[in-house]
DNA sequence: TTGAAAGCGCTAACAT
DNA sequence: ATGTTAGCGCTTTCAA
């Protein structure tokens, strides 16, 4: 079906041309439909497009202009180790696609210094717009991204100010939320199990939300456990078993997110610590698994596709916009 | 820091040439470092690019470049969902920091019309290498892949020919190998908890090679259960729930991977059934939480992070190779 | 309806 | 060491 190609070169619109026989901006008009052509040139290009095989070169497309934008969609998130980003990144290509759109995806590893690197590389491309996780960034990353004109999303968190466009809900809310909920149902030695909230900033500001709420109830954590590296079920049964090895009377924990949970549970089972009776978990995410766990874990469900699906809409919007798509508390059967 | 831009027009090389008072090429070579250039030159370009803002336009600069590429690596992985993926990506964005490469991703959600979209869309980019999963694809797929003329590889699964270069190992064997395991432990009355493997290809391999090892032995599944869309947690505990009503003799069951496994464990847990010793569970993967479980998964650990290592490894490479990373069983305490 | 020509922002000769 | 020039592949006037 493909002719041989001298290696090295790929078709051209030109190549097109000569083999349908017609001019360059014909064949232009033909493969964008627009303008007018006859129903001729319209065959012999469509032939000599199949002939050949030719995959237009948008690089080129975006170049010569006309107002035509890259299609591109420049994200940065911090990591790829957490199903959350995934899940924001997933919410974002359905949204986009159709839409002719592409995303090109930058991970910082939760490094400032990278995510402007990142902004800088993403930005030599042209993209229609911006997507950045949180609010905080370097500042010049945010000289960067303002010079640039485009669209800047800030996903998912909303406590503070952003460039432009914030889509996502209180972290610190939803700590707070967490810290009522285990009040309310009683508890009072409530110990902290998390993953480093230096580096992960929404965390840190879930647990501020989680301790302004104690503070106001009189209380303060009984004890609290932070691991160095990323969260995961092995680090959260660690993380929970030096915990309760400290502070022996807890009587809840809360986690920096479920899969920490999911190994401060893994870690009650394997030494039969009965949960919640003897000790309460709560988690943070509202993953996959937590309710199809014999105990459904009490947690907070974040609306991660649908902030994805929303930074998309936010793309062609013309006016800067704050979207708290809000949390949901989750009553399961930890706390 | 940034001066004042007519909306709408960034800043160009040629505005950074008449700040700094030089020439074009000039401006390019300091830029790039190439070529020869005054100090002075070199200081007042930086300047200039530092007080404009300028972010050089990557499209441009392939289109004029003599050979110089793109620096994008065009990716298609079938899903976001199955956190498999994002490890794919993780460990090919690791081996591409640095080298200046960017990937451009796309998610086909298991549908190989959406992929061959995918591949036109992204060689429209021009990338320098075309990163695919598995070796089963479109005849157009393969044929575009083919024309465009940039290194090939196929990630994952090495049952099978590839189009160019092939990282992964035998999903087949992994599963051939999972299944003697059992039978060396003494199960006999084998089901099968799974998702869909006519989308999933390959579990689909993996079921396959589970059941050729069986029949060696002169057995067959003792039963089955497929169950519609995505793998997770509860649809393996579903799935196990609705296998074990309908064959309670079993002595163990494989699932399609570990998320399906976990929730086959919950289900286990929550109905008080003894594990192993009632019955074996086995998953595939080797995820985070399988090692931190109060009884750690049995599961056959897969090269995910390797593979997209790897993978980027073979970008620069000249000649197709086929690298088999194969897996490792990991004899938990469920099977 | 169509082709010729200009130019997008940049790089690489080629001069100087 | 540095400016000038000619494209890269494409889209869009502008004539014809």
């Amino acid at each position: 079906m493909t002719e041989f190609q001298p290696p090295g070169r790929l078709v051209t619109l030109a190549d097109v041309a000569r083999a349908a026989g017609v001019g360059e901006s014909t064949v232009s008009r033909v493969l964008r439909n627009h303008g007018s052509y006859s129903k001729r040139a319209g065959e012999r290009v469509a032939e000599a497009v199949a002939r050949l095989g030719y995959v237009p070169n948008r690089l080129a497309g975006h170049l010569a202009g006309g107002g035509m934008g890259t299609g591109l969609v420049g994200v940065v998130i911090p990591s790829l180790a957490n199903i959350v980003f995934p899940d924001l990144l997933r919410g974002l290509t359905a949204a986009l696609d159709g839409t002719g759109m592409q995303s090109v995806v930058g991970v910082s590893e939760y490094d400032p210094d990278r995510e402007e690197a990142l902004v800088a590389a993403l930005l030599s491309w042209r993209p229609e717009a911006l997507l950045l996780t949180g609010l905080e960034h370097n500042p010049g990353t945010v000289s960067l991204a303002r010079a640039s004109g485009v669209r800047v999303v800030e996903m998912i968190d909303t406590d503070g100010e952003g460039i432009d466009t914030v889509v996502g809900f209180s972290n610190r809310e939803a700590g707070a939320a967490s810290a009522r909920h285990l009040l309310a149902r009683g508890y009072r030695r409530i110990g902290y199990c998390g993953h480093d909230p230096e580096a992960d900033l929404r965390a840190g500001k879930r647990l501020a939300g989680f301790e302004a709420a104690l503070a106001q109830a009189g209380l303060a954590f009984a004890a609290r456990e932070i691991r160095p590296g990323r969260s995961s079920a092995a680090s959260g049964r660690a993380g929970f078993e030096a915990l309760i090895a400290r502070a022996p009377d807890l009587d809840a924990v809360y986690f920096s997110n479920d899969d920490m949970a999911l190994g401060g549970w893994f870690a009650c089972l394997a030494a039969g610590i009965s949960v919640p009776g003897r000790i309460a978990l709560f988690g943070f995410n509202g993953l996959d698994f937590a309710d199809a766990m014999p105990q459904p874990l009490s947690t907070v469900r974040t609306p991660r596709l649908e902030i994805g699906r929303a930074a998309a809409a936010c793309l062609t919007g013309r006016d800067p916009t704050r979207i708290d798509l809000g949390f949901t508390l989750i009553e399961g059967a930890t706390a």
